[in-house]
RNA sequence: GCCACCGUAGCUCAGUGGUAGAGCACACCCUUGGUAAGGGUGAGGUCACGGGUUCAAGUCCCGUUGGUGGCUCCA
């Protein structure tokens, strides 16, 4: 006798035994029809769940009550899609196995092994889609049924697919005691595949859906396990909302950090030069100097001091920091002084022989510096340090390079050259928290500035169950406190991930997600007890013994070449005024007044303003669609009538019209004044502008 | 590195085996116009690179290189 509340907090008996379909069919046709799946207990089920017990229901329909895009809805469409996918491929390409095929944010892929020497291209999608079409125009229903663990292990060994075997191996050794298939169609006739479910109750009900791309995959995420193919689609209720998707993704086009790179001459990368290699244009290189300059004059007050360091360092340095052993695949290869390596070929030594002679430390060479730690270590080192000198807090932007695989390379977000906004800062154990806290500050301060709100922070610590971890635990406790505790201050949400804590101490992240919705590492701090121990590190203490110093490892910003492509997706390029390469360009009328606006110019320019002037012959019109394209935060129009005023007229960018006119000098001074307090104050405020 | 797609003028792109195109940008001329493109003329290409098939290749095939999406990895 279940007795059923609903989410209005309305309650329904039932005599025997029902499903969420019948509870929808008693409540209303329009819900029955519109219903697509359940959640029971919050637990997100197929309508035909069988419901013997008391339980809190809510139907999944497309929309919530609040009429935005049910996300259960989209899960259940998309996974019921995946399957439809699935039977529509190997209804084309007969004898395709399959892997597994989840839903996932944005759509659903489905990983599948084609039988030896066929392979599928995105020229196939037309032919699938048809096929696609076809079975949801069926509206077979989704069948679903369950066989005790063992019975269903015997029915995937017989039908041989080891991919699905394995699956259910899987499935069994985490607690299942039964398996589950789902047809599509009637059960031992129609297309089935193991799967836990849930579904919508048939094929009609998957609204609109693309095939969208091809990937390759490898089994178990393990690249010297089988290599699969994996196809992803996506689907929505209905065919409105795949085309809104379709726009988001072509609107998210336009604000991509390559897209706008490009268009305003930010930055290049250049097959010449070098995959990865990012060659900072002058517009970039502005962006990214007046950045610099922020966080600079920060890092000075906050104590820290600046050094610079060289691009490379010997390999013996990194054998004892432990960057060249344990992470040689992500180095450009070591630079071998070219007498050597006449003399070793004289001698027939191989290539092996020589990585050999490189990992023994037989002989020396230089390494591209993958990381800034070793030589800011050194310069603690060349002193003998106080306790009185501690925390000592060496910054620099420092360029690195890392051999990343050529197709993970991409934009500025992923390259092989980068500068980070490191710093190292050595402190003793009792200073560790505060100095932690210390660095979060700039973060709050920049992202602030800046309006990045949108980020996220992850708390590494350590794996309580591991022994892989290097210094004493109770600092850890200590050290892993400060980073929660750090975290907690920034006032976006935070995750404590266990596990996740670099082997030599914990350490918080910074996360955000570009235009695309791919998730990108920021910054880091992270604390490290096990390079002070490497290089033997010391200090004297108050009571005049040797101590080792705690080391943090500091760029809440990571690199400037990530952190400007995410800030340019942040802006879609539309950079505040302090930040853009130009901040305000004159515009004169016509000729007539080219000598007024020369004076303008000149005014802008003596005040540090980043000016140009536009004296071409075209009309004002097109000097404004122009300097919008370049998105200059002021435009400065003049013409005879400002000049006999001194005036010249306003124009912002994203406000689309003649805010009016301003005096000259005034002009000059709450421009040059925006600049300087970094947005602080704005221009703009004198005029009364529509909300953006 | 793996799979798929792509690479044509400075930029964005059309061109599906038969004499390389458009718009914008650029140069010159006309226009001197008050807030998102006035008009004309012109210059600009080893169709990414290397090989092959063909009477004929931007177009078909192979290789290389670079880009994009994804996988894998990430101090």
């Amino acid at each position: 006798m279940p007795k059923i509340t609903l989410p209005d907090g309305s309650l329904r008996s039932y005599d025997e035994p029902t499903t969420p379909a019948a509870v929808a069919a008693d409540i209303g046709p329009g819900l029955a029809k519109a219903a697509l799946g359940a959640r029971i207990d919050g637990t997100l089920c197929d309508l035909a769940t069988v419901i013997n017990e008391d339980v809190e229901l809510g139907l999944v329909t497309a929309k919530t009550r609040e009429g935005d895009v049910d996300e259960d809805a989209l899960f259940l469409i998309r996974h019921s899609c995946a399957h439809v996918m699935a039977e529509a491929i190997q209804a084309v390409f007969p004898g395709t196995e399959l892997v597994y095929g989840p839903p996932v944010e944005n759509g659903f892929y489905y990983d599948m092994a084609f039988p030896d020497g066929r392979s599928i291209s995105t020229e196939d999608f037309e032919a699938i889609e048809a096929e696609m079409k076809r079975i949801i125009k069926e509206d077979r229903p989704f069948c679903r049924y369950g066989m005790p663990a063992g019975d269903g292990l015997e029915k995937l060994r017989s039908e041989g697919s080891k991919y699905k075997v394995d699956n259910a191996e899987r499935a069994i050794e985490a607690g299942s005691d039964e398996l589950t298939w789902y047809a599509t169609g009637e059960p031992g006739k129609d297309w089935e595949d193991l799967c836990r479910g849930p579904h919508v109750p048939s094929t009609g009900r998957i609204g609109a859906f693309k095939i969208m791309t091809l990937a390759s995959s490898y089994w178990h995420g393990d690249e010297n396990s089988d290599r699969l193919t994996r196809v992803y689609g996506t689907a929505f209720a209905d065919k409105k909302q795949l085309k809104q998707h379709i726009h988001r993704l072509e609107e998210a086009r336009k604000r991509d950090h390559r897209v706008l790179g490009k268009q305003l001459k930010l930055f290049t990368i250049d097959e010449m030069v070098g995959q990865g290699l990012v060659l900072w244009t002058p517009n970039g290189a502005m962006v990214r100097h007046q950045l610099q300059e922020f966080i600079s004059e920060e890092l000075t007050r906050q104590g820290y001091n600046q050094v610079f360091t060289p691009h490379i360092g010997k390999l013996d340095l990194y054998r004892t920091s432990g960057h060249f052993p344990y992470y040689q695949d992500s180095q450009y290869t070591p630079i071998i002084d070219r007498a050597k390596l006449h003399e070793l070929a004289e001698e027939g030594c191989s290539c092996g022989d020589l990585a050999n002679l490189m990992n023994e430390g037989e002989i020396d060479g230089y390494l591209l510096k993958p990381m800034n730690c070793p030589h800011h270590i050194r310069i603690f080192a060349s002193e003998q340090r106080s306790y009185r000198d501690l925390p000592i807090r060496l910054s620099e932007f420092g360029t690195v390079y890392r051999w990343e695989q050529s197709g993970e390379i991409g934009g500025m977000t992923r390259v092989r050259g980068f500068t980070q906004d490191d710093a190292h800062l050595f402190c003793r154990e009792d200073q560790v928290a505060e100095e932690v806290q210390g660095c979060l500050s700039i973060v709050k301060l920049i992202f602030g500035t800046l309006g990045m709100e949108d980020y996220r922070v992850r708390v590494g610590l350590r794996d309580p169950d591991s022994s892989k971890y290097v210094g004493d635990p109770a600092n850890w406790d200590r050290a892993e406190q400060a980073c929660r505790d750090a975290a907690a201050t920034l006032g976006v949400p935070f995750t404590e991930e266990p596990g996740e804590a670099a082997f030599y101490g914990p350490k918080i992240d910074f996360v955000v997600r570009d235009v695309i919705g791919r998730e990108w590492q920021l910054g880091t701090v992270q604390v490290d007890y096990n390079l002070p121990e490497r290089f033997d590190l010391e200090y004297i203490g108050a009571d005049n013994q040797r101590h080792r110093p705690v080391m943090i490892h500091r760029a809440p910003f990571g690199s400037m070449e990530r952190f400007i492509g995410v800030l340019i997706e942040h802006f879609a390029g539309a950079f505040p005024c302090w930040l853009a390469p130009e901040q305000v360009r004159v515009l004169p009328i016509s000729e007539k007044s080219a000598d007024y606006a020369d004076e303008v110019l000149a005014k802008l320019k003596a005040g540090g303003v980043r000016a140009t002037i536009d004296h071409g012959a075209d009309r004002i019109q097109a000097k404004v669609k122009v300097a919008a394209d370049m998105k200059v935060p002021y435009l400065a129009v003049v013409g005879p009538r400002d000049a006999e005023s001194r005036m010249v007229s306003v124009r912002a960018f994203g406000v689309d019209r003649n805010l009016g006119e301003v005096p000259l000098d005034d002009f000059v001074t709450e421009v040059t004044a925006e600049m300087n307090s970094r947005g602080a104050t704005r221009l703009l405020d004198r005029f009364e502008t529509p909300s953006e």
